[in-house]
DNA sequence: CATATCTTGGTTGATTTCTTGCATTTTGTG
DNA sequence: CACAAAATGCAAGAAATCAACCAAGATATG
């Protein structure tokens, strides 16, 4: 047996399994474990596989997108809660159309598993459906942007406006009194197909976004029929979606990872309180 | 942080990552490393997460298509080096039309970090795209297979019918001299619309791929302007498909038993696995 | 308020795994 | 055939990980 042919062996194996542990790939290729060792270096250079400690992992088909990388863990609290409430608010069976984001990634996390056809415009939410049986996937096809991985373009436009779904989950960058905001211009076109292509509009924004304008208006309040907030959302903020016929659902923010990444010990259960986690078995069964 | 909680919280980790360390799940969640063993024995009790030295694996749903999982690893050392020898076909600059399959993926990887345009059907092959700023990345879109992760449908063929490339990639399931064949009645009537986009048809196939037959017929030998396979191919078929106007690329596979079969003295290789090639039976029958 | 139960965090010793160095074998070349 | 280079296997010291134990705090119950 030669290197060559071992190595692509080894490959194979790791490709097959995901992962391998060492001693199982040295009784399967017949070789010492030292030997197996430098080729799991030398395939590690290759960037082909990564070690870990006491086995290989496969490092091909797992996409790192800059955008879902680095997250602030305060705001990722936030979003989370609100995706737990957006969740709620979604019955099975619907037609979910989501957006990109990391809000609405949240979201598309937790509703896995469940019996709903979902739309998206997202390579990453795609992702967490693909595999699933139970789940029905449409992906709008179109120019795919490489920092957030949506796709963008009149071709997602015009399959949108030939779709209706009954509940499009939106994210935003901004909210003014004015409307929603986002920073892409062909991301707010597509967006505002996607408003037109639903029965319920319902968009998820943590407290830090309202005040804030972006690039280009996507469209005005009362465009919305549901709002997904935490609570940090500030009392005349409340007021004017409210008034401008939009629901309000806060989402109650559990804790603040800031407290404990500054005072791991401080973190007792006191701040928490009664937080039922409503959606417990709807979403993550 | 309630215990359930952190471990809804600690399996999304799990889920997302595919696998992670000890120490970066301690460090997100914040608690101890004691707290976060605990908790993976919980989860690989009830079958969510596998333990090993050092991490955790998710064993569950991933991103791990059906179609990707078990194979012969046999095909795959074909499969790659086929793929090798189409990657080099392809010139920097071209818009390459990437079909879905284990095969093109091959080919996928090795396109990644060059400078083209590249489409595709396929969401394994667009992850792989997705986070590369050299790259281009225009996704088809269209009811997602969850079992192979193609898009499919009318909406898959109608952007096609408005898009030309210089490259199609495709695989097949089966050739025979009818032409090339499909499992999948709908996947045919999409790879055919990449057809009509190309400038430049070029097929994928290792040699066992000959003489089978699939569900639906494809397209005839003469549509395609190249294919490439490995030297498994017998000459019989080298013939038709070169008669066919076709041209020829052979790839040679690394693997080669026959040095060690003609050499007496090797001593302990009989201990070893030392299969004949299956592909080159294949090529036969 | 007192008690019992559960959870958490730290520590210790044992186990596993990793790296490094060296002798031997195999491969490639003139 | 001889020589150089690379690959392979083995072993010992170093590093990391694991499992079990115990104390402190939180929660529930009467």
């Amino acid at each position: 047996m030669q290197t060559h042919e071992r190595r692509s062996k080894l490959i194979d194996l790791i490709r097959i399994r995901g992962f391998a542990g060492l001693e199982e790939l040295v009784k399967e290729l017949g070789v010492s474990e030292s030997t197996v060792r430098r080729d799991l270096d030398t395939l590690e250079e290759q960037g082909s596989a990564k070690r870990t400690h006491g086995g290989v992992l496969y490092s091909g088909g797992m996409p790192r997108l800059g955008e879902f990388d680095e997250r602030q863990p305060s705001h990722w609290a936030a979003k989370r809660a609100i995706a737990v409430r957006a969740a709620a608010a979604i019955a099975d069976g619907e037609t979910v159309l989501l957006d990109g984001g990391t809000t609405t990634y949240e979201v598309a996390r937790l509703l896995v598993g469940r019996s709903l056809q979902v739309v998206t415009n997202s390579l990453p939410v795609a992702n967490l459906f693909a595999s699933e049986a139970r789940t029905d996937l449409v992906l709008l096809g179109g120019y795919v942007s490489p920092r957030t991985g949506v796709c963008l373009g009149p071709y997602a436009n015009e399959l949108l406006g030939r779709l209706h779904v009954t509940t499009t989950v939106l994210s935003a960058a901004g909210i003014t009194q004015d409307g929603l905001f986002n920073a892409h211009l062909l991301l707010a076109e597509t967006e505002q197909a996607m408003l037109r292509a639903a029965g319920r509009v319902m968009v998820v924004a943590d407290s830090s976004k309202f005040g804030r304008k972006s690039l280009t208006l996507v469209s005005s309040l009362d465009a919305i029929d549901q709002l997904v907030c935490d609570d940090g959302l500030a009392a005349p903020w409340r007021e004017t979606v409210m008034q401008a016929g939009v629901e309000l659902l806060i989402a109650p923010l559990p804790v603040t990872d800031v407290s404990a990444a500054g005072d791991p010990r401080k973190q007792s259960a006191h701040l928490i309180s009664q937080q039922p986690n409503p959606l417990q078995k709807a979403g993550l069964a």
